[in-house]
DNA sequence: CGGAATCCACGCCGATACTG
DNA sequence: CAGTATCGGCGTGGATTCCG
């Protein structure tokens, strides 16, 4: 396979995962399956409501998660990763991978510095 | 291998690639090798020199690539990935894939709302 | 040539209050 | 319970100017 990368579509990618909660939304999703919006917010301290639901909203826009509304009262709506949306786990497995590798990268040149000053 | 995204290490990957015109610089320094920052603004249509210095500086400073500079008139600079940096190479190329992917998942989304209007 | 410095528009995100 | 609406700070990135 030729490999033609003029037009750069890692940006597509990058514009799906960037969002300061979308990569624990999504991780949480693809290791627990379906979650109600509560279960969701209570799962990460410090999210307001707006941002869950806007970054839940944009996650559905692009067909990463799926919205199932019951129409009941009190309200319950779940999200769940849909079949397409879990092509991007090994991704985000990479990344961790890369990430913590990384963390580790960069104490060893904390320590550097700290011998040299 | 235990399996413990407690702490999501996804998001200091991210943080790496994140900005406007990483992706590209990153690409192309992959596949061109060294490059002077003449070259490197030329082959971006559109970045300016802030810009450009500017991400150059976050990359370097993560390791990701080195900046060599010769003390000459008029000045050169080159810069090149590093041996760290190309460690990013598998993740970038399956960012690539899944956001070619993902373009055509678009456009036939795109033909379905069409149709159906 | 390869910057640094300044000014500014825009969008992300947080805090808060209100609703069916 | 699961949102929507509004206000505002702050950081990113663009345009422009000056420098060794």
């Amino acid at each position: 396979m030729e490999k033609k990368p003029d037009h750069c579509r890692v940006e597509d990618a990058l514009g799906i995962l960037v969002g300061k909660w979308k990569p624990v939304i999504l991780l949480y999703l693809l290791q627990e399956g379906t979650k109600r919006f509560s279960e969701l917010k209570r799962n990460m301290p410090g999210i307001t409501q707006k941002m869950l639901t806007k970054q839940l909203r944009e996650l559905e826009e692009e067909d990463i998660i799926e919205r199932v509304v019951y129409p009941q009262v009190p309200p319950k709506v779940e999200y769940s990763m849909t079949e397409y949306g879990r092509s991007l786990e090994p991704i985000l497995e990479a990344m961790h991978e890369w990430g913590t590798r990384h963390t580790e990268h960069k104490m060893k040149k904390q320590i550097q510095v700290k011998s040299s000053s």
